[in-house]
DNA sequence: CTAAAGCGTAACTATGATTGTTACGCAATC
DNA sequence: GATTGCGTAACAATCATAGTTACGCTTTAG
C-alpha cells in the first residue's frame, strides 16, 4: 500500500463496464479490484457527482456508465477525482522569510508545473476507448491459467 | 508533513552553503530547516555518499561544499538524493493478468513517464548558482522582521 | 590526557494518507 | 416483508517522512 492508485483503479474499472455495458454492482466490481465494496462505493462516489457514472439502490441496482468510453479521456478521470497534487516531491516551509528557500521553492515550483503540465497533456490524449481496443488485442495473447486464477487472490 | 520535502530542503542548505562558503555543523543547518541535527545528518549522508558534500567530525568538524554552485543543478541533487518515483499517483496491482488492467497500466506509465522526463529535463537546466542570485536579488526587496524571527520558531 | 564538539546510527514515536473492514441506515424490488 | 444494494460513519492496518532521544567514535583545544 504505497502509492495513490485511484486513477489507475478506476480506468480499469470504467473500461469493464464499458465493454459490459450494463449494470455492475459494487460486489462485482470490488471483485475486479480484488477489494471489497466499500473502497469501490467510496471512489466511484466522486465520479457519480461529475456525471461520469450513475447509481441506483435497491435490489437490481448498481453502477451504471453514463458516458461512452469514446467520450471519456484519462484527463476526464484525473479530474473528476480530483486528487490534490500529482507530484510527489514538495516545497519546503522551514522560513517562510528566508530569501534562499523562497527562490528554491520558486525554480521547484516552475518545474513542477511544467511536469504537470505535461502530464495532463498525456492524459488528455488518452482515450478510455483506444485503451480497451489495446486490453482486447492483448487479450488475445494471453493464456489464462487453467482454473481461471492469477495468483492475486486472499 | 505531508509531501516529500528533501530535495527542496537540500537545495535551499546547499546554496546557503555555497554563499556562505565555509563549514556548516549540523546544528547550524538543523536552524536553518527549522529541525534537529540528526535530520540533517540523515539525509545529506545520501550527498556525501554522491561527492556532492563531505563532513568531518571531532571538533572543529561539519559539512564543506565539494563542488560549486555553479557546477551543480537541481537534477544533480535529485539524483544524489536517490528518491523513489516523483509522481505520486501509480498503478494498480489488482488483477496482474487482467488484459484490462494491463492496458490500463501501460498507458499510464507512458504518460507518467514523458511526464517524469520534462521534470528532469527541467531540473538539468536549473543551476543552484541561478537560484543563489534570485534570491540575493529578492532578499534586496525583503524588510526582515525587526527582530529577525519570521513567524516560524517552535 | 582529558573534556568538549561533531558526525554516524539505531531505535522509537508522531503524523498523515490510502486502503481495508465492520456495522448500520435507507431505498427499491420481488 | 425480506432481500438486495447504495451511503456513511467509525475504526484498524500499513507505509513513508519526519522528529526525538540516546549512545558510540573521532578530532581537537587546553
Amino acid at each position: 500500500m504505497k502509492r495513490d492508485s485511484r486513477l489507475a483503479r478506476m480506468i480499469h474499472v470504467l473500461i469493464h463496464m464499458g465493454l459490459l455495458g450494463g449494470r455492475e454492482t459494487s460486489e462485482t466490481i470490488a471483485k475486479m479490484l480484488n477489494t471489497n465494496p466499500v473502497v469501490v462505493r467510496r471512489t466511484m462516489a466522486a465520479l457519480k457527482r461529475k456525471g461520469v457514472v450513475d447509481s441506483e439502490g435497491g435490489r437490481g441496482g448498481g453502477w451504471v456508465l453514463l458516458r461512452s468510453l469514446d467520450d471519456l479521456t484519462v484527463l476526464d478521470i484525473q479530474k473528476a477525482l480530483d486528487e490534490g497534487e500529482v507530484l510527489a516531491a514538495g516545497i519546503s516551509e522551514d522560513h517562510p522569510a528566508c530569501p534562499v528557500e523562497r527562490a528554491a521553492n520558486a525554480a521547484l515550483v516552475q518545474a513542477f508545473d511544467k511536469a504537470e503540465s505535461a502530464l495532463l497533456d498525456e492524459f488528455a490524449k488518452l482515450r478510455l476507448s483506444i485503451i480497451a481496443e489495446h486490453a482486447i488485442s492483448d487479450g488475445r495473447q494471453v493464456i489464462p491459467p487453467p482454473d481461471g486464477r492469477d495468483g492475486n487472490e486472499r
